[in-house]
DNA sequence: TAGATTGTTAATCGATTAACAATC
DNA sequence: TAGATTGTTAATCGATTAACAATC
């Protein structure tokens, strides 16, 4: 019954297993192989067939497996077959780029609201969601069940934010500020850091000649 | 002379040692060990050297690193000692956002246009940067020596647009639209999956719990 | 049943860490 | 010089791939 601890080289890969199951059923697909997924997907079919057997034995010797089952088996393993509340902190261009993310909602992410320390902000509503003066995030979280609060602000103030978080009840902050946050490790931090993905970019464009094989 | 190929796993730390090199060189930090720096970042020290000696020897023995040589020297790695021209495709908040980005203009990448199909945005600027027509942009990259083009719009369209740029002589694609884009082996592909990215983030908070070590 | 394909063990590969001789 | 710390080789660890017996 002990769960060992799985690996986050496996968590990365499950989004995108669900994502192409999602195109999947789409289709009409119903069955396909651990081959056949292994070919769509670029990878190989072994390490298919590993990564869900951490989680239970999804397919069917001779058969395959079920992509509406394994769709929704791996949405239970990454916890959205629940909502999960979320307020956005700033709101700004990004912070009402998620706001106005139509998909989240649809996978369980419900932003309940945007907070902002700009007065003029404060009180009007954004893609039908309320913009609340950041002096109330602390209350507001513990009055409506946040679990996940979008850090949309500059680095000093994410880092003094994700302060005034602790205590909270929060459960993750989903990081955009470039910054490393300390919190207790009660609180998992996912970080976006678009400015370290577009050098790897720039890298691997500079790089690309030798890289060829 | 032969350089031998770096793993992406090297790839993908060497921005965040440019960044806290970074802040190092604002504190006035002038030189520091790989033990020292190890503990700053969180990593170990035989990590930092393993992946700073793939591209030369950047350290003195009895001394350590030079901080402002070696952030000029992953610089130089990274690529961002060039200017990296780049164009935007969707003029939504998702563009708006990076578009207002000044960091990236800080670091040598520098967004020259807006693309939207969108007839009542064409012609308009969002942050100094002009919004044109979405059907102009073969023409724009070869006019305009374009490196990167950054696609925020949906899945259906990123999926055209990334067939239409192959050819134009782009180098790299940051792509923020859910989808895998298929393309020549001579045009990289950076991929920014926010709804991978939030799955990750509400999987680590299910089970988190199991994770404490 | 025969064929297909999984679940799982074993082999390989690659990445990380440890150790230490070289050297500033 | 003596002490510190790198560059680099060797050891370990973990992740990926291959192989195949189990089984639908």
């Amino acid at each position: 019954m002990e769960q060992r601890p799985i690996s986050q080289a496996i968590i990365k890969r499950l989004p995108r297993y669900y994502r192409y199951l999602g195109e999947l059923i789409a289709q009409g697909v119903e069955r396909i192989s651990s081959n056949e997924f292994s070919k769509l997907m670029g990878v190989t079919a072994s390490q298919i067939r590993q990564d869900l057997n951490n989680f239970g034995g999804f397919g069917q010797q001779g058969y395959g497996y079920n992509v509406k089952n394994l769709y929704e088996e791996i949405g239970k393993i990454l916890g959205i077959d629940r909502v999960h509340n979320i307020i956005v902190v700033g709101a700004g261009n990004f912070g009402r780029a998620l706001a106005g993310y139509s998909d989240f909602e649809r996978r369980g992410f419900r932003i309940k609201a945007l907070f902002d320390r700009d007065p003029e902000k404060v009180g009007h509503e954004i893609n039908g969601i309320e913009v609340h003066s950041i002096d109330e995030i602390q209350d507001y979280i513990r009055e409506n069940n946040i679990e996940i609060v979008a850090l949309t602000v500059p680095k000093a103030a994410a880092i003094d934010l994700a302060q005034k978080l602790v205590g909270t009840g929060i459960k993750g902050i989903w990081n955009f500020a470039h910054t490393d946050l300390k919190v207790p490790k009660d609180i998992v931090v996912e970080n976006v850091h678009l400015s370290e993905s577009i050098m790897r970019l720039s890298y691997n464009i500079v790089n690309h000649e030798k890289m060829e094989r």
